[in-house]
DNA sequence: ATGACTGCGAGGCGCAGA
């Protein structure tokens, strides 16, 4: 079972590569972020008609996550991130697939900082550590996967210097990301990577893509129940290069039958 | 190096329909 995460950067803008890439990797379970559709403008019907059903959870312009499974509807268990009722960001879509909970995210970039919306990013990674403890106490297989918009170590970014100022970056950032990981949470990619140098992120500006200046921003957080059962991980690059592609790249787990 | 690129909405514009 391969459950992939995936920031698209437009659902509209990306539908050829989308469907291109679902045809040709087949997830059973695809988390897509920055759908950047409200929710009657999703094409729901362009992925069922490759065998993909999905839920989403859209807005305006910005934002919006999906996600899609293969041959089977997504059981939704929660829309929007709990602990702040004004918060209207569409960024948190939870959902049950073939007995896996999975909450698909799209973390708050942060920049500029200081400012409101650093802030923001610090508060909601509060909530999502709250979202995250009550995931943990189901003591389920459990995934919490996306665009996590924080780059966990100097290690995972081309250039620690050129990126020092960046909110993804800060050592705020990177606390709130490692307290996730000491409530026990495993880092699929870092774990099976232990040396770095893995990029999901190359800016669309400065030749970045062709000259490799990435780094790793979007994540797959397991709990021992699903950990356990983790046989590979992979970061699908190639897409990266391909025509209108997004600025990020598909990432995965693949799991056992339980 | 205050740069670089992209998607979207607003709005302008052309066009179809009333």
């Amino acid at each position: 079972m391969r459950i992939a995460t995936y920031n698209i950067n437009g659902v509209k803008a990306r539908l050829p590569r989308l469907l291109e890439w679902l045809d040709e990797t087949r997830p059973k379970v695809a988390c897509l972020q920055e759908i950047k559709s409200q929710d009657e403008g999703f094409p729901i019907a362009e992925f069922e008609k490759i065998g993909y059903q999905g839920i989403w959870h859209g807005q305006k312009s910005f934002n919006g996550v999906a996600i899609l499974a293969d041959g089977t509807a997504p059981v939704e268990t929660q829309r929007g991130l709990p602990g702040d009722p004004e918060d209207e960001q569409s960024r948190y879509l939870e959902a049950e697939v073939d007995g896996v909970r999975i909450a698909c995210i799209y973390l708050p970039n942060g920049n500029p900082l200081p400012g409101p919306k650093f802030d923001y990013k610090l508060a909601w990674m509060e909530r999502l550590r709250a979202r995250m403890k009550h995931l943990w106490d189901l003591e389920i297989p459990c995934a919490v996967v996306g665009d996590y918009n924080v780059i966990p170590e100097d290690k995972d970014v081309w250039s620690p210097k050129a990126m020092a100022s960046d909110a993804l970056m800060q050592p705020e950032s990177r606390d709130a990301y490692n307290r996730l990981l000491g409530d026990g949470w495993t880092d699929a990619i870092g774990t099976r990577n232990p040396r770095g140098g893995v990029w999901t992120y190359w800016d669309y500006q400065a030749g970045a893509w062709q000259r490799d200046h990435g780094f790793r921003i979007d994540h797959l957080l397991l709990t021992p129940e699903l950990a356990d059962r983790l046989t590979a991980v992979g970061v699908d690059k190639e897409y990266r290069g391909r025509e209108k592609a997004s600025d990020h790249t598909p990432v995965w787990v693949e799991i056992t039958a339980a």
